[in-house]
DNA sequence: AATGAATGAGTCTTCATTCAT
DNA sequence: GATGAATGAAGACTCATTCAT
């Protein structure tokens, strides 16, 4: 019933602190030309007291990309599952609410940031591999299985049509930290959601049963 | 008549074999993380002689980067403004045969090389914007562009196809480099030619006017 | 009444064991030849701590510098002017004692280093000529004219004899971490008191009123 | 008879060529700033040449101050053994037009030179103190014992007298490579003739018998 | 003889990590 | 727990010297 104190409070929220800090100059500089100094000095804390919480900087480093994501992947798991409409709205609508919802969270950088450290840091590379790519990507499989199976959907290999939906998404993440940080914002791709609804609406197009009469999703004025 | 000396020789080569050795470095490891003696070593001469050829490891990256790829876009855009063909065809094999060499040429390493060290130094963000990005997806805007004009593909926003089209390809570039370089390749991706055509034709079938009876391309047997 | 810590104690006392370290080797052995992990280990720290205190080893050289001889120089300037001797016993009493006291401080290597690096450090000339030669010489200039005004001294072109005074006193601490250093003491340079008085007596001779009676300074027994 | 080809000059001349630009180099920023490149280049030669000529930097050090200063040193000798005026003059006139003789000469730069290097090269040191120090200092003091004997001169310890004349000479050849060089000259010292007459007339009268009348030297207008 | 490409030892400087306070 | 002074290994870059041409 003891209210915790305010120390208290800052000591238990430190390591997530830490881990926010370390995530956003990670992803912005890259591992190593970030000092581990300026990841104290972000989370407000002196240089001693991240190697309180943090065996060195590479750990630091793993720990922010292993907790960051997977949580994001896991959800959208659980939403699309739970989901029960048709399987264009559901490739259309619900893919883009979940994406921008990563679009906007800290995990998008993750995209970068494993791209970049993977060669460096094997262990990143079959962490990112199993609990980021393979997820997702079965998660999309399963939605454009489920098209298919129901008839909505042309039959044709989905692991290709799995790759067209979701490596555009995955660049967009991408580009948010590199082209779009630096100024050079692509004009398509500076409104997310549209970009992601236009690009998913294409594949569905694309996706669709030549004699299906678009039916399924009503009015989709842009 | 006379033939260059051995040393001669080597010495003209020099420089883009160090820029060679950089390059491949510089998308492994990161800018950061690549020893300047490394990139001497990996060309096969001492640190000095990497200095009297580049002023400094900055400099070296900016060169590597500048010198590769650049030559690529023009090529594709030259080929492409070459054809006469069907907007159909040219969409899907001439840009399948333009990728799959950029994916096979060291130009391939400098989309994740861009990614990663673009904020670092923001003159290699505007080159890259300038001299790729806008080159690039012009190339591909023309193309889409040609094709509504001959009334082959829906009239659409075309800057949202383009990049549809054109982020799987980047995303398979820097995937080379990294997912793959690392052992997990990704099954779909391990034949980059199948995968992207594949990918174009998924997007041509999204953009063909619902009419139009697909006889455009003729046998697309997988 | 807490004493402080003895880490505290040296933290404080580092950047002038520092610059004391500097300046002996920079005068020893001239700043391009001395290492900078040298200095570090004459002050008793470490390479890196060294960069704690100073952002760089010419940073170092222009602290050492400026930090030394321009109070000596001061302090010369008050006693003199606070003196009220005749002008003779001011011109050999005081100078000599003043100088003798610069001779065995730290600041007499100043005139070494900066003759030596004035011209790689251009605002080390500038520095040395508006905080030294200027003051030093004004003030010197301030002696004699006092001693023409009094009708001791003949009147002749002060600057001129101010460079007569002044230029075996500089010369003579230049000595001392040259020649003296390296074992090749001039007998007549070994007692520097002995010899600036002597030189002092001679121009004082050569200053006097043919007429005057040479009572200002009773026994001169050496 | 035959004369020697250009070439053949040039190579005879090379050694002193390198030595004039080495002397210059080193006086102006000290042996161990100056890269041996620069004094190949100053000499217009390349740096390989420079080591066909001498094996080391260092040596290059030790010949060019070696080589440099001793002759004007004799010279000086020559000059005042042979002279057969009265001692006053001598130290005004002949002393003056010597050292003005040297102040304008490449020697001069060897004050300075000697002065910094000496510590890190012991050899230099003695060298120095053989060949320049002690025969400059003997040559002074047969001067001023002249004078002594023939009465014009009062009798006063000579080795101060000889450093009291000297110095100031001294100095002046480092100030030329120094502060003047900086561009700092002090007004005093523009005019080195002046001032060394000056100073020596100043001395003259310090040494000169209380009693005698100043007839020696007729008419020292200025 | 002359050149200048190549070398690699040497130096400045940075920064991850430790530890006394 | 928290700090930040101290460390020293590591890396960019320089330059005296060599040697193939």
């Amino acid at each position: 019933m003891s209210e915790p104190s305010n120390r208290q409070r800052r000591k238990e929220a430190r390591p997530q602190e830490l881990l926010d800090a370390a995530l956003a100059l990670f992803v912005e500089k890259g591992f190593a030309a970030t000092r581990s100094e300026e990841v104290a000095a972000r989370a407000g804390v002196s240089k001693g007291t991240l190697y309180l919480y943090f065996p060195s900087k590479e750990d630091l480093l793993k720990s922010a990309i292993r907790q960051t994501l997977s949580a994001e992947i896991a959800e959208g798991a659980r939403i699309l599952d739970a989901h029960t409409g048709n399987s264009s709205q559901m490739l259309v609508e619900v893919l883009t609410d979940w994406w921008v919802r990563i679009y906007h969270s800290p995990g998008s950088g993750v995209f970068k940031l494993a791209i970049t450290e993977m060669r460096n840091f094997p262990e990143l590379a079959a962490f990112y591999f199993e609990e980021v790519v393979q997820p997702g990507c079965a998660l999309i499989a399963r939605l454009v299985t489920r098209g298919m199976d129901s008839g909505e959907f042309r039959r044709i290999e989905p692991d290709h049509v799995v790759h067209s939906i979701v490596m555009p998404l995955i660049l967009l993440c991408v580009h948010k930290h590199s082209l779009a940080a630096c100024g050079f914002a692509e004009p398509t791709l500076q409104h997310p959601a549209q970009f992601i609804r236009q690009h998913l609406l294409l594949i569905l197009e694309g996706l669709r049963q030549a004699q299906a009469p678009a039916t399924s999703l009503k009015g989709l004025p842009k």
